[in-house]
DNA sequence: TGGGAGAACATGGGCGTCAATGGAATCGAG
DNA sequence: CTCGATTCCATTGACGCCCATGTTCTCCCA
């Protein structure tokens, strides 16, 4: 498998190292990535992680933007900036930063939600929550979906 | 590794010196420059550093105007003139030098700031501001980009 | 079909190494 | 000889690596 599918919980250790969940690590592992690279997202409490995929849709962004523009000095003071690239340990986990946890409200569990070619890590309430919410839109986009092939715009 | 990336705080000891991260040091051994070339950022409070991979894109950027032209000498002017090359000492410090000091308003800590071909050297409280500045203004890039792909954010 | 052996994985903690920092020593030029 | 710059050394604290433990899941066999 080279996508990073389903979600898994796990906690944080005394010293804030937790385990990547194994199918992820695989996925990792044929990536070829050395490390996990770690941006925060902008609109929710979470954080992308990935390889070297994830790398290659952040460096295709900022390749639209000419260098030493504006738009780009923003784009990376953002992306890169605030990404991290973590070390994976022997036994499969990586040491969150504190920057990392302030950002998603991390305290001694994690929630790593697979989204094919990146996976994100959230505080299990707040990704709880996050997820209903996902729950309703889907449902409502569904509607609209629906009504347009019925009706041709049932609205 | 061969970007810079993530964001690091240092501090500068009684002499001026302060250490360049470990992870940029080794991307900087890569990129083969011999030494930290900084120039000073066109429109902010902070200076960019880098090797040669900098230095290219000055040079790509420069290539962009006509040579002799008015443009071209303002910011060959700028960019080549106000430029430092820093030497960097066998624990991987540079002093930083008082004109950079000023113009980045420096005192006794910096934040290095990785941009992929290039990191940016800022006063801590000046990038913390700069920072929640950029953020606001990505989001607001990526709402018009709109249907775009994109790699920092949940969908 | 139930039980048991084994493997894979999440987790816990001890220890060595490296990076950041501070300060002393040395070198070079005026 | 003195001042400034550069190199060398020493300390401390964080982090990476190693080994140990327990739990769950699987697979095999009675």
């Amino acid at each position: 498998m080279d996508e990073f599918v389903s979600t898994f919980t796990n906690r944080l250790d005394s010293k804030g190292r937790v385990s990547i969940p194994a199918p992820f690590r695989s996925v990792l592992m044929r990536d070829g990535f050395e490390g996990l690279y770690c941006c925060p997202t902008l609109d929710q409490n979470a954080v992308d992680a990935g390889g070297n995929r994830l790398r290659e849709q952040i460096r295709a962004m900022l390749a639209l933007f000419e260098p030493f523009s504006e738009d780009h000095e923003l784009l990376s003071t953002t992306l890169i900036g605030e990404s991290e690239i973590l070390r994976v340990d022997p036994e499969g986990r990586v040491a969150l930063p504190e920057a990392i946890k302030a950002h998603a409200g991390i305290g001694d569990t994690v929630t790593f939600v697979g989204q094919g070619y990146k996976f994100q890590i959230w505080e299990p309430e707040r990704f709880l929550a996050y997820r209903a919410e996902a729950k309703n839109r889907v449902r409502e986009l569904r509607r609209r979906l629906g009504g347009r092939r019925e009706a041709g715009g049932a609205e």
